[in-house]
DNA sequence: TCTAGGACCA
């Protein structure tokens, strides 16, 4: 890049807007970078539309959002690809209010000065589909579906998979079938994200359907990793073992997919809530990847469901291995300590939180102290050991006495 | 010379 930079000075095609546009959104590419596109986009003498935009989308690139949401706010003028720009750049940040937001004021913008030239394209409405599926918005999802039908722009296999992605996760199945079975060209995707939407809501045999009738009449389309996370969390939130294992079998064997940890975060789901513990540790051990928080967190909603707590108690100390700063899962240990009626252990892993100012996560004080008394007013209602409640209350720090007293007088009457 | 969809636990 240096070296075309330096061709490009010693040329003296640099002084054209054009190069140097071109040259902010090649280093913008890279995050190292990043600094020194914008020196050159802040040296540029006349800047375009087109150079505010590869800026802006330079920033959404590397996850600088406010930089990118600044830089908009600046622009002497904005066309339908800096719209879009920044509007992507919000959903693939996870601002997804933010991106509906800029998406309310385009719409606007376009209806009250007629100008058709920054009406919302395809680009724009897939995006802000996008928005729509992670924040819930399906009567916003629907009116942008009439709008897409009003202006002739669901033509093409994007907008579809966006559509269908968006009522699937809002909860329409049906519409989310409807589109999908209009869909003529349905590419991948659009496999997956019907397979996905399914899954979701815990119809894994429709799941499976969908699968099966891909594998038949889907053209030119081969199962990816994508495909057996779907199928995977289909089996789990339907509980089929069996065709879990199945599948599993099938990714790695018949399609040569090296598992990724989603792949094995749901079978170890799935075999955890059957019960089946010796097999779901014999997959941990097989991994050849580190076990993550899912991982260890879906084991321990399995040993939850079916009272294994020694295996519930690995999985908490590997939670905390993990994330020592999270609170929760030390919360979690020590109420299956409190359950367990191992004191001691208790009051060891609070000490611990304690050290690691875990106790600041939200909730988490007023939680624990809840469990504390509730515990050793269930474990013992006779003696309800009020100088040790007491003891252990008056360590923690800034917290209401509204939350433990009550309990306690109840517990002492 | 700028913009584009889909995935795991609780």
């Amino acid at each position: 890049m240096k070296l075309v930079h330096a061709q490009i000075a010693k040329s003296g095609f640099g002084q054209y807007p054009v190069v140097q546009t071109a040259l902010v959104d090649s280093y913008s590419r890279s995050s190292s970078d990043i600094g020194f596109a914008r020196q050159l986009f802040d040296e540029m003498s006349e800047k375009n539309v087109v150079s505010w935009t590869a800026m802006i989308s330079g920033y959404t690139r590397v996850g600088q959002i406010g930089n990118a949401i600044s830089l908009f706010d600046q622009m002497p003028e904005r066309d339908v690809p800096s719209w879009n720009a920044v509007i992507a750049g919000c959903t693939q940040n996870g601002l997804f209010s933010e991106a509906i937001s800029l998406f309310r004021k385009m719409m606007l913008l376009a209806q009250a000065t007629q100008h058709r030239h920054i009406r919302p394209n395809q680009v724009t409405v897939v995006c802000v589909l996008s928005a729509c599926a992670n924040t819930g918005m399906l009567q916003l999802g629907k009116c942008i579906h009439g709008y897409v039908y009003r202006n002739s722009l669901g033509s093409d296999s994007f907008m579809s998979n966006a559509l269908v992605d968006m009522y699937g996760k809002c909860g329409s199945l049906r519409e989310a079938r409807r589109v999908f079975d209009m869909t003529l060209k349905k590419s991948l995707t659009s496999w997956n994200s019907m397979i996905n939407c399914f899954a979701l809501h815990g119809h894994g045999r429709s799941a499976i359907c969908i699968f099966e009738e891909m594998m038949q009449h889907g053209e030119d389309v081969r199962p990816d990793e994508v495909t057996f996370v779907g199928l995977l969390n289909a089996c789990t939130h339907g509980g089929l073992v069996e065709k879990g294992r199945y599948y599993f079998l099938m990714m790695t064997q018949n399609y040569g997919i090296e598992p990724q940890i989603e792949h094995y975060g749901c079978l170890i789901d799935i075999l955890g809530r059957a019960g089946k513990f010796e097999e779901a540790l014999e997959v941990v051990r097989g991994m050849k990847i580190e076990p993550d928080e899912v991982v260890w967190g879906s084991l321990l909603n399995g040993c939850k469901v079916h009272g294994h707590t020694d295996l519930a108690e690995f999985a908490v100390k590997k939670l905390i291995e993990i994330d020592p700063k999270n609170g929760g899962y030390g919360i979690m240990l020590a109420n299956l300590y409190g359950e367990l009626g191992k004191w001691d252990e208790s009051r060891k892993v609070r000490k611990m939180l304690k050290e690691h100012n875990a106790y600041k996560t939200p909730g988490c004080s007023w939680i624990e102290v809840d469990n504390e008394v509730n515990q050793f007013y269930s474990a013992d209602k006779t003696h309800p050991r009020s100088e040790e409640i007491y003891k252990i209350l008056g360590a923690l720090s800034g917290l209401s006495l509204r939350f433990w007293y009550s309990p306690f007088i109840d517990c002492n009457t």
